[in-house]
Parts: C-alpha cells; sequence; structure tokens
DNA sequence: ATAATTCCTAAAGCTAACTTTAGCTCAAGT
DNA sequence: ACTTGAGCTAAAGTTAGCTTTAGGAATTAT
C-alpha cells in the first residue's frame, strides 16, 4: 500500500514515463535515494516524480549523468524542493546551454568558409583549430588535433 | 617501400593524427576502402587524408559514422574528389547543424520560460513536448515522452 | 643476414546509459 | 489460501566508437 507521501517504483515509472529499469539504474547512480519499506521494497516521495523530471529534461539538453548529479546536489536536502529551487538549478544549465550553443555556432561559421574552398586540409583549415564544441564522448583517449598537417597536394 | 600515390596506415594516422587502430576500425565501417599490396598490408591513397579529415570534421559537429559514411557516399566513385566534391557534400552538413543550432536554441528558450516559473512538471511544462533535439543517443529505446501527467500537487 | 619496425587479424575490453534475463520474494486480489 | 502481479538482486547484453592484447607475418634498417 502507497502511503501519502511515499509511491513505489512502478507508479514513479508510470508517472514519469521512465522505464522501472532505468529508476534503479537511476539510483545506482545518485540520482535519487529511495528507503526502503519492510519487504525491501523501495519508496520513493512524490517529490522524486519532479527529480526525475528534471533527469529527463536535462538529458534532452545533452548533459551527462554524472553532470546532472553535481546539479541535483545544490538542491536543498533538508525540505522538499520548491519552484524557486528548480528554478534556480536550471539557471546552471542556461549557462552551459548558451555556450553549447555558441560554440556550435563558431563551428558552422568555420565551415561556411571553408565551403568556399573545400579545403579541408589539416593545417590551413578552421575547423582543425581545437577551440570547437565540447567533443568528449564515447571512452578511451581522444586525440587533441596536431598540426602534423596536410601537404598542399595532398 | 611507399609509391606516389600509395601511403601505409602508420603514414596515414600520422598525417591525420588518428591512431592507427581507429583508421582500421574506421575501414570496417566503411568509411575508407584501401587496397591491399602483396603481403596483405593496407595501401590508402593521398586523398585518403582529406577523407579522414573530413570524418573528423564531421564528426567535431556531432555526426554519427554511420551518417558520414552516408554523405561520404554522394562523393564521385571514379575520380579523386576534387575540392568542388567535397565543398558540395559539406553544405549537407551545413543544413544539419544549422537544424541542430535551431533545436538547442528552441530548446533553450523553452527553459527560459520554465526558469520562471520552476514547474518542470510534465503534463504543463513546455520542456516536453518532443519536437526538441535529435536524441537519440546510447543504445537501447527510447521512450518519448508521453503526457501521462504529474498531478498538480506533485 | 638480422634485428628492429611496422603491419595483420581476431577477440576482448572500455564508457555511457540502460535493458534483459534468471531466479526468488512481496504484496494484492479473490 | 492461493494465484497473480510487482519488486528485488546480480550478472550479462546492447550500441557507438574505439583501444588493447596476443601472436604472427611483412618491411625496413643496419
Amino acid at each position: 500500500m502507497e502511503r501519502r507521501n511515499e509511491i513505489s517504483i512502478g507508479t514513479l515509472a508510470n508517472r514519469t514515463g521512465l522505464a522501472v529499469s532505468a529508476i534503479r539504474y537511476y539510483e545506482t547512480q545518485g540520482l535519487v535515494a529511495p528507503e526502503r519499506n519492510a519487504g525491501g521494497q523501495r519508496r520513493f516521495l512524490r517529490s522524486d516524480i519532479r527529480r526525475l523530471s528534471f533527469v529527463m529534461i536535462a538529458q534532452k539538453f545533452g548533459f551527462t549523468l554524472d553532470r546532472i548529479r553535481e546539479v541535483l546536489g545544490r538542491l536543498p536536502e533538508k525540505r522538499t524542493p520548491n519552484a524557486n529551487d528548480w528554478s534556480e538549478i536550471s539557471k546552471d544549465f542556461r549557462a552551459e546551454l548558451d555556450e553549447q550553443i555558441a560554440a556550435l555556432t563558431r563551428l558552422r561559421d568555420k565551415l561556411d568558409g571553408c565551403i568556399g574552398c573545400g579545403c579541408l586540409s589539416l593545417d590551413r583549415c578552421a575547423l582543425y583549430n581545437p577551440d570547437d564544441v565540447a567533443a568528449e564522448k564515447g571512452s578511451g583517449p581522444r586525440y587533441l588535433l596536431g598540426d602534423e598537417a596536410v601537404r598542399p597536394e595532398d
């Protein structure tokens, strides 16, 4: 039975649209921290619906779960977060989102210059300068673009 | 020995800054198709330097290797691509990049509206409408955001 | 002629963000 | 009391984009 302010993982899944397995996974990642009832089942708070909603939105923005966990860490822990609390941490995203858009725009502008020449060569093309977008996805070492250079005739 | 227009994988790696293993992987993905010499070693064309440069740039833009392969498919196969050919397929990216920037901008604007209210609730928040950014990364099924809704008090 | 490089293949490993499976326990409905 | 339906854990599987490892074979340098 669900008590006034407690909901089961299934209910939470229905309300957020997330899969039950995803919610469990989020718990292992420290994004939610449900209590347990006598039988060992997870009991979430209703406010976790909004918490997970926030996670979903942040993901749309392309943030990683690690980063999202950090931001969530800035919510007050002693009381249930209110609209203003959510509003505050959303501003963090706003700034990063702006930077992302700016970076992508810079990249596009460089591409414009390069479409004219069709060069795309490592030493002369502006696209190779590393001030670009965040990058760093996948795994393992990503190589910085050095200037080993393409010879003019290549 | 490398003949006039043929280079080894090591040379290609040096010229592009890519790891040898990455180049081999790109071959499995159909992004380059080197010939082999008598001893079974790969022989690339000098023009593959530019080809891989293009791949690297496209990745900066966030395109997947699958998508990049498609775009590369539009290059002429009978002759070595010239500046104009590269310029042409770059325009494809330009358009998609614009759309990406636009989508991210729309998302940011919605966030602006939401920062004011701090709602983030599934039924009323504009951030939940699915016109947003490309998404679809990671693996497995991603759930479309339905409107199961959060009740006002949640 | 050798030693030192470079290259080759196949298979396994890695990260992120989850899902799927297997086997079992809890809780709810009748 | 019993049968479903939820939930639980641990481990393995998935995708993308590569790297690492292992064990040989081809090249290049001396």
